[in-house]
DNA sequence: CTGAAAGCGCTTACAG
DNA sequence: CTGAAAGCGCTTACAG
């Protein structure tokens, strides 16, 4: 591989200063440093015919500015070769709404194997975070020093360290379903989430339910499943009027025992699931509309607001909810 | 946002030169570089406490290495919001291997809209090349300056400059098909390409059609469509015992046409489609499977090969040819 | 065993 | 109107 060739290179084969061929070739000639028409040719002629490329990382770090990367890191594969992954959509809306405002995507998703975890983020100007939030002194180490960070769904990192976040409009959706679920509830719901995807968004939803469901004098019963549901859970959802779930792949468990007993969903029994179904599935149950890609989307806003010095405070994704499509007697 | 902490606020907090702490945080102490126990302890205990994270961007301008950043740069749009792209699975492919060598995958497709082009690709250590190539003086001095660029599929990019670039296997795949109509050609086959693709791939599908139909004694007759098919056009289309179409989107032209007759595809018609049916609606045509991710992750591999100084000639991708599926006659 | 110095490729004050 | 110099954050010879 040959050598590269640099500022210098050209400065010499112009027969001018490097300070001047900087100017020349970064279009500042005019504004502050005045170049001959001569030497201005002379420049342009010389780095065209060395076919000169500037050094963008060298630039930058002269400069101190914004090199319009932005780092998307998760620890999830937002890429698996044969089906679709719920991380997917989110990525796709970043990647369009980057676009749209200027900014390059480096994908960071080979980071469990990485010794320098954040210091390749370093490289970018700014981060998005997708996906499960372990727990990582690397990321806490960015986050002290105000790098500037973006998650996709609400984070409690923990130490009171102020966390940039979007989320989605958990509150309006779960109130809507829970009025659409209280003519049929008989003053009860049953709600099921798991220990497995207790995660901030989890909380947020369960705090909604139980407010709205207070408000209209509704009790919620609580179960939290640690493992497959054992008979007395099964036992209680099919005894309740109105169930919800806490995420699709929490009512999947109970197909098996709806499926032995003969049950259809959507026709002997009623409910709701806390999730848009982005698998497409899961028509029998009331849910929401798959809104990733605009959280996506706003996540990128947001943090070029933060990039530009600007103190947005993000808007949520409103997220409207599907009534169950059922055609069996409902 | 607060200045970053620099490898000098460590040195200083740690009361060590900034070489010494240099090389305690490389890991570099031990070898060549002896630092004592003391000192060690004293350089990371700052730079914990101090929460820093080096700027990688500073570290490969000074190494001169390879910063494990692979570029892709297309200007098509890979990411469509609605439906899938034509590029998506290289995209894939491209991904998943690049993340098994431990390279980043830095995304630059706004390229159009963008002045400083060729630079921001500078900031990989190599790039891929992905879709039309149109005529840009700015890859042009990339290439000249021999940074590793990698195209896929095969270039011609003029003024006998080399090119890096990996290819399917046409060669193979066509002769098969040749040799799949050869029973039904009658000594004759109606072959449709377009003025709108005539790009390398093109060329070289065409190439092997005419070398292997010569060898089998079967005429083929060329039509090469600027527009929509004229009536004489059709009606060679019609006449003919065995027709081959150089991409999906050229028989999807004859469709309204065989519409129109009553003429079934697949029990009428007879034929093939030089492509991989990547969306899965044209079964009626013997066709080729989908490499796609293949294809993208032997050019991650050619370009790794290439950064580590290894002169790689990489394979070709093998198309296995998808005959027909048709029940309805055949 | 450790630090002062040079330098990666660039830009931006600052003198002339 | 132009060039010499300092410096962005690092690392790596090279002296002590």
């Amino acid at each position: 591989m040959t050598r590269r060739i640099t500022l210098s290179d050209v400065a010499e084969k112009a027969g001018v200063s490097r300070a001047t061929a900087s100017a020349v070739l970064s279009g500042k000639a005019g504004l502050g440093i005045r170049v001959s028409e001569d030497r201005k040719k002379a420049v342009l002629a010389a780095a065209n015919a060395l076919g000169y490329v500037p050094n963008t990382a060298a630039q930058h770090l002269k400069k101190g500015d914004d090199n319009h990367i932005i780092a998307l890191f998760t620890y999830e594969n937002i890429f698996p070769s044969d089906s679709g992954s719920e991380f997917y959509p989110f990525f796709q809306g970043i990647q369009q709404e980057a676009e749209r405002e200027n900014y390059d995507v480096l994908i960071l998703n080979n980071w469990a194997r990485d010794k320098s975890r954040s210091s390749r983020i370093r490289l970018a100007s700014g981060a998005i975070m997708i996906g499960v939030n372990r727990d990582d002194s690397d990321i806490r180490a960015l986050i002290r020093q105000d790098f500037p960070l973006v998650f996709v769904g609400r984070r409690d990192i923990g130490n009171s360290l102020p966390i940039h976040f979007v989320t989605f409009g958990y509150k309006e959706a779960v109130s809507r379903i829970v009025e659409l679920l209280a003519p049929r509830a008989n003053g009860r719901i049953v709600y099921i989430s798991s220990t497995f995807s207790s995660a901030e968004p989890s909380a947020d939803k369960s705090y909604y339910l139980h407010a709205e469901a207070e408000k209209r004098g509704i009790e919620v019963e609580d179960i939290v499943l640690c493992d497959m549901p054992s008979s007395r859970e099964v036992g209680e959802v099919l005894s309740a009027e109105a169930v919800v779930f806490d995420r699709l792949f929490i009512a999947d468990l109970f197909t098996p025992v709806f499926n032995a007993r003969g049950i259809v969903p959507g026709r002997d029994i009623f409910g709701a699931i806390l999730e848009d179904d982005w698998t497409g599935t899961h028509c029998e149950w009331t849910v929401w509309e798959n809104r990733r890609p605009e959280l996506g989307a706003l996540a990128v806003r947001y943090l070029v607001a933060l990039l530009s010095g600007e103190d947005m405070i993000p808007g949520e994704v409103r997220l409207p909810v599907i009534e169950k499509q059922s055609t069996h007697g409902f």
